[in-house]
DNA sequence: GTTTGACTTAGAGCGCCCTCTAAGTTCTAG
DNA sequence: CTAGAACTTAGAGGGCGCTCTAAGTCAAAC
């Protein structure tokens, strides 16, 4: 016996991850979705699990700065099947070496405002 | 005796930075200079080294995020004088949360992606 | 003095990523 | 059965932050 999930309406998919109807269908139309969504009888889309956990994924590469073409090629190469894992590791290493510099950027732009703020403080309250 | 500096030219400005000409004449036109650069007289701009360390904090403002509005605001407060101090303290104090909630969701997008390429290195390379 | 490249302005254009609109269909509650 | 909310599409619109263009002036090297 087989349960059918019924998935999620778009709606109930953007509350859970954080993001409205409209992005939603963009990504879609944009290549960013592994498959393209189900449908209802009605064509209403119905969002599975995996939509929404590969949404959620896609979300951490995208607010770490990965532009949407690149979500893209990884997509397609997702897509292209299991050949393709290599390939798919190279690309999100590539990206692990950008996260790594922003990350020391942005803590490195925090030191100079902390010591803005200190300035600051001093001389609010110079205790 | 009192030496002139006779400042740089807006390349050299821009070499300095790492932003390029461009960039440092839009962000004079949007307000984001605490003074109009200085100009020789052939009425070509002439950064003084204040300036170009100005730039150097607004890109740090920048780079973490602010908006060109926010970092307009905080000039403003700063061209208007010492009793803005508690002001700018405390907008540099409201980005500073934003900072650090960003260190924290590329922190943990990161992780994700850490666990992701681990699963292709097994699939790759299944010592 | 002349050439070549850097500089000036105002304003247009662009790339990215959504975000919204319009017109029509479907679902849900009462 | 009906009202109103949610959904559909294709395509237009918008915000942000640059980035470039055109037409002209100026500077530095020869």
């Amino acid at each position: 016996m087989t349960i059918i999930d019924p998935g999620r309406t778009i709606s109930e998919a953007a509350e859970a991850t954080g993001l409205s109807s409209h992005t939603l269908r963009y990504y879609e139309r944009v290549g960013l979705m592994l498959v393209p969504v189900d449908r209802a009888p009605s064509t209403h889309r119905r969002y599975s699990d995996l939509d929404v956990r590969w949404v959620g994924f896609l979300t951490k590469l995208r607010s770490t700065g990965m532009p949407i073409a690149t979500v893209r090629e990884y997509v397609e190469l997702a897509r292209a099947g299991d050949g393709t894992s290599e390939a798919r590791m190279e690309l999100l290493l590539r990206h692990r070496v950008s996260v790594l510099a922003q990350l020391d950027e942005i803590t490195q732009s925090l030191a100079a405002i902390d010591t803005k703020i200190s300035i600051y403080r001093e001389k609010v309250d110079p205790s």
